[in-house]
DNA sequence: CCGATCTGGTTGATGTGTCAACCGGGTCGG
DNA sequence: CCGACCCGGTTGACACATCAACCAGATCGG
């Protein structure tokens, strides 16, 4: 309706950009999860793991780490490790006492290390190399100020937590 | 690693990238979701679902055409449709026999045109005015390119099944 | 020393998504 | 007319994510 900052509502330009990246985001995410299972097993969340941990020099990492790099919650966190526990993919070690470590298993390099170049390929074929060099770049800025932005947003109401008293 | 073409590989700037686009992808959606469940009860499926009803003139489309604007499994589909039912926000009608279409009920309405502006001026806040008017537009567009790569690659070995007998 | 609170982690219940199998009516080739 | 199959839709089993509750060790005020 309106144009500028009046209502809340979003002109047609804008919704159809929004919907487009809605789409984009949808089938993409689909075709590259859909790849990645039928073809080698491993859903997005294993993956996500797998990659962590084999970026990580010794191959573990604690669980609390994971979280930050992965920003899962930490109950979604643990259930998942332990599914992958049950499949091999990874071991969870007490070293000292308490926070017990997560290490990547021979399996579960073995899984990442196959699956890795066909997901970067695809990655290329279906985005980086469609978007090109220079909206690439602007995107992956843009994205960075939309995660401050909201981060910044949720940081100002949401610690102080109920201190209404 | 190598650079151009040659392995599948992603440079350091378009790894950046693709994680940029990861995290926001991740960060905003949370907090769209978080948003419409925690201050109206909808899941961000309902309100595709109640978007898509509202917007149609009659109020009432078939399954069909929901999956085709949400691009979502016929399973799916049926699914939600139950668990909306259930709570009253949708309803199931058979009109011509088979081919049931579902129709929004008026308090599905009711939660729609509740969230909506907030939901809107959110979008707006977060993304539409983060990005600005000409990167908005540029990921539009890239979007329907990926979009449309994606279609065209599985259309190109998908469709012919397992004709191979 | 004792309890309060914080933190990293686990657990169980529940809601949701996916896959594969199935159903029922059309349609088409024989 | 009959079977084969195509299609929109449903179902059930299972994988997965989320939430709230809980646990254990640490830290700190009294």
């Amino acid at each position: 309706m309106g144009s500028v900052g009046k209502g809340p509502w979003l002109d047609d330009d804008e919704q159809k950009a929004w919907r487009s990246y809605l789409l984009m985001r949808k089938t993409l995410e689909t075709h590259m999860e859909r790849h990645l299972q039928r073809e080698f097993g491993l859903s997005g969340s294993d993956f996500e793991i797998l990659v962590n941990l084999s970026e990580a020099e010794t191959g573990r990492m604690r669980a609390f780490e994971l979280g930050q790099a992965t920003q899962w919650e930490k109950s979604r966190m643990s259930h998942h490790l332990t599914r992958m526990e049950k499949r091999g993919l990874v071991r969870r070690e007490s070293c000292d006492s308490r926070y017990p470590e997560v290490a990547i298993t021979a399996e579960g390099r073995a899984a990442i290390e196959a699956c890795a170049p066909e997901h970067a390929a695809r990655i290329r074929k279906f985005f980086v190399d469609v978007f090109g060099p220079e909206r690439l770049t602007a995107l992956g800025e843009a994205s960075d100020e939309v995660v401050h932005t909201i981060r910044q947003h949720e940081s100002s109401d949401c610690p102080p937590e109920v201190r209404g008293a």
